[in-house]
DNA sequence: CTTTACTAGTTTATCGTTAAACTATATATT
DNA sequence: AATATATAGTTTAACGATAAACTAGTAAAG
């Protein structure tokens, strides 16, 4: 809400660059633990089913909903059934489309993930304050939603 | 400093992944109004030196301080040097290393980013709270810096 | 019907990134 | 000096991502 001086410009300028080294160094954090050829990108899939207790989902539903283009989600897919992680079976209603499903491989892998990650994120909650966290916490919603709605085309691609 | 519950796990789940979305949609509206071919990683470069105010740097000294492994970097400065943004010589005092400076070109193109960007930066400070901002930079440096001295191994590939 | 959008997924080319293997030079140890 | 270790940079293969062009099916307008 405040002006535009220079120095908030420099403000989010850091918060961005921030993020971006965050994102880099955690996403390599997380992959390093995750089992069975398993990337961050396809654990979120099966995360996803499990999370959300979906029996079934479309692979554009996927896409839009980890902001990702329609390509991505092809290709994560792709591997995750490669793996025997999700079945892509034809969407009988629309002939156009494909249903994925999380197989019991999937779910067990997923379970296996999230342990594998626990004691990361243990480390995490140890080393620095969660109340921090969580008071970040809104303002990085904030900032993901208004990116998102920011979007040129809101869902031209993905 | 808090407990380990269920609920604190997924509390520091949500952070990264609301950063790593963050990060996605920010490198995407960035990259749509750099010019002349900029990745954002080029961009950063280019900036090191301008905002340092560096005559020079080594390869490595820009890897290491963008946290990307040597061979991210190696790529990055091939485009560059391509472009015409930075040249790229053999350090006289030491048989192993190369020198980058920015070139007068590169200085330009890195002022024009600024430029374009500035206005992307104008509107978020607009539209949310330049002081939600900065009460959560210091949390975010904080987990930068945790994330960056729990690599395994220091500083082995970057 | 038929034409005209629109939507679902795939493919291809390009980019940034990691990891690991590699070359070449420098430095330390002995 | 010789050997061992460490450092600087490059290369290759793999992955996730984008954008853009493409195929194919659906829905809407005429």
């Amino acid at each position: 809400m405040s002006a535009n001086r220079p120095d908030t410009h420099a403000l989010w300028f850091e918060i961005f660059n921030e993020v971006g080294i965050i994102e880099q160094l955690s996403r390599n954090a997380f992959e390093r633990v995750l089992p069975e050829g398993l990337s961050l990108a396809g654990f979120t899939v099966l995360n996803h089913f499990v999370r959300l207790e979906k029996a079934e989902a479309a692979p554009s539903e996927l896409a839009s909903a980890f902001q990702i283009t329609k390509g991505a989600m092809t290709n994560t897919l792709k591997r995750l059934d490669a793996l025997g992680y999700v079945t892509l079976t034809a969407n009988p209603s629309d002939g156009r489309g494909k249903i994925v499903r999380i197989t019991s491989k999937g779910r067990k892998t997923r379970d296996k993930s999230i342990d594998a990650l626990a004691p990361q994120l243990a480390e995490v909650a140890k080393a620095l304050s969660s109340s921090d966290a969580l008071a970040a916490l809104p303002f990085l919603r904030h900032l993901r939603s208004y990116l998102d709605a920011e979007r040129d085309p809101p869902h031209s691609s993905g």
